[in-house]
RNA sequence: GGCGACGUGGCCGAGUGGUUAGGCAGAGGUCUGCAAAACCUCGUACCCCGGUUCAAUUCCGGGCGUCGCCUCCA
């Protein structure tokens, strides 16, 4: 397996620290607002990655943090006139309703910021005892030339960045490039006692502090978007490295935006598209396909087109489905396997995974119309899927929830009796068109069928009877 | 200006020094009462200019263009 390591960038062979297991700390989000389309793509892009590793045989700690102390959350708490908690509580249950839509597999451990005050005081500290750090006023600063490889994962020069940095006037800092460690309090802002004076966090601290309560001083992957690149990851590496001299992450993967008409989806810019209303429109994982057919490392162009582009395209994975259902228990063809692996072992090349996966799809469909053996083929497909997380909850779909009225509806147009169940309903529906198409009463057969559709359930007449599944 | 990525058929999107990516859309066909689903066939694509090579979309150089980061950001 090979990765490409954005420290370097360079392909490297993946090998954890430790043998069998892996430890990926992901970067979660700030809450204070709603959760829109890019965040979807980071989340689905390490949750293949996280799978996929499973898959492999590691076993994975999966740590996603959640940061829920912040500027802007003070600031939305400040003009809704609500506490910080509840901003912050508000948006964190949003983003994981996205999560659970979008098939994201929660997180092994979900840290959040404000319960680990105490690991980033202590951190902070040692910073300052190994001269890394320094107290202005009630701040505390780390001293990013004490940190011989800071820039180093941006490849940026310190010198140069210099010349184009914001001077702040009145700043108390030793150097402009210094970033807050900590930050004293505010009248009316949250606060936590600490050795400088009440105050709270900064930015990038939090990160470094829970990374390594959850997963030790190295991390074998360290995850989040390439936006995050510059500060954030070059900050928290000087922070961590500062405080243990051991190399914070083995690897750096970073993941592409989403643009809108060619820019990128920013929440501060107002240029996004909302992750929970997309997600309303159109199935939920129709949305995780058209995240995985670029690879992560791309950016993403959003459209509705292609939006309508991935919805097509997945409901040919369903129609697959639909049609090799019950595959338990059958072997898995290895070749297609085989072939899904090495595009896997690619640096996660999810696009090239699913050019064998449609592959198998157009293998399997023949060999059913020739009325061959596709069970091999089909359970390959399935266990594809599953590893990319594209099968949808049964609970969701083919159920009949909430169409008891419009079955009954329609069975009472019909002329029918009502079942003792909804199933029992269509099913007796079904049947009379069923009858109807024997008798050769199109009218009628064609009337029932738009009846169903209109009520979201297909139907399709096959060689070995009738299927209906919802739309 | 610095750092990084990228320019592929109608659209999206992999990839390779010479041999089919894949998806969506489109055309024709098979099946079918019709429809849907499915299958078969069809598109000789690789920003421009040089260079290396028997051979370049793929390597090298230059140009043009797009995007990301350099400030909060997935």
């Amino acid at each position: 397996m090979e990765v490409l390591n954005t420290l370097g960038r360079v392909r490297i062979p993946f090998v954890p620290e430790h043998d069998g297991s892996v430890g990926i700390y992901v970067c979660g989000p700030t809450v204070q607002a709603n959760p829109h389309v890019g965040h979807g793509r980071s989340a689905v892009a390490f949750d293949v990655i996280r799978r996929y590793l499973m898959y492999r045989g590691y076993a994975v700690t999966y740590v996603r943090n959640i940061t829920d102390i912040d500027d802007k959350i003070i600031t939305a708490a400040n003009e809704q006139g609500v506490s910080i908690e509840d901003v912050a509580t508000r948006a964190a249950e949003r983003f994981e309703a996205t999560q659970d839509a979008l098939g994201v597999l929660r997180p092994d451990i979900e840290p959040r910021a404000t319960d680990h005050i105490a690991e980033i005081i202590d951190m902070i500290g040692d910073l300052i005892v190994k001269d890394h750090a320094y107290v202005a006023g009630g701040d505390v600063y780390f001293a990013v030339r004490s940190f011989a490889h800071y820039a180093r994962l941006s490849n940026r020069n310190l010198d140069e960045m210099l010349a184009g940095a914001r001077i702040a006037t009145g700043d108390i800092k030793r150097d402009p490039l210094d970033f807050a460690l900590w930050k004293a309090a505010k009248p009316g802002e949250p606060q936590w006692p600490s050795p400088w004076g009440p105050g709270r966090p900064g930015w990038h601290i939090e990160c470094s502090a829970m990374a390594r309560r959850y997963l030790g001083d190295t991390l074998d992957i360290h995850g989040g978007g390439t936006d995050l690149i510059f500060p954030h990851h070059e900050n928290e590496i000087a922070q961590s490295e500062a405080v243990t001299g051991r190399p914070f992450a083995k690897v750096w993967l970073h993941n592409g935006m989403v643009t809108l008409s060619g820019e990128k989806m920013s929440k501060s810019t107002g240029h996004f598209v909302d992750l929970a209303t997309l997600l309303a429109d159109h199935p939920p994982l129709a949305i995780r396909l058209f995240y995985l057919r670029a690879h992560y490392r791309s950016n993403v162009e959003f459209s509705p087109d292609l939006i309508a582009d991935a919805v097509a395209s997945f409901e040919r994975l369903q129609s697959f489905r639909r049609r090799h259902a019950d595959m338990e228990g059958t072997a898995l063809d290895a070749g297609i396997v085989a072939a899904f692996e090495t595009a896997m072992d690619d640096d996660f090349n999810t696009p090239v995974a699913l050019g064998v996966l449609f592959d198998a799809v157009r293998e399997g469909n023949r060999l059913s119309d020739e009325g061959g053996e596709a069970t091999g083929v089909a359970a390959a497909v399935e266990r594809i899927l599953e590893v990319l997380g594209l099968i949808p909850e049964a609970t969701g779909s083919d159920r009949l929830d909430g169409l008891a009225a419009d079955l009954e509806g329609l069975a009472a147009e019909l002329g029918l009796a009502p079942g003792r169940g909804v199933e029992e309903t269509l099913e007796r529906v079904i049947d009379h068109r069923t009858e109807a198409r024997a008798n050769k009463d199109w009218s009628t057969s064609d009337k029932i069928r738009d009846g169903l559709a209109s009520i979201g359930i297909v139907i399709e007449d096959g060689a070995d009877g009738v299927a209906w599944h919802r739309k």
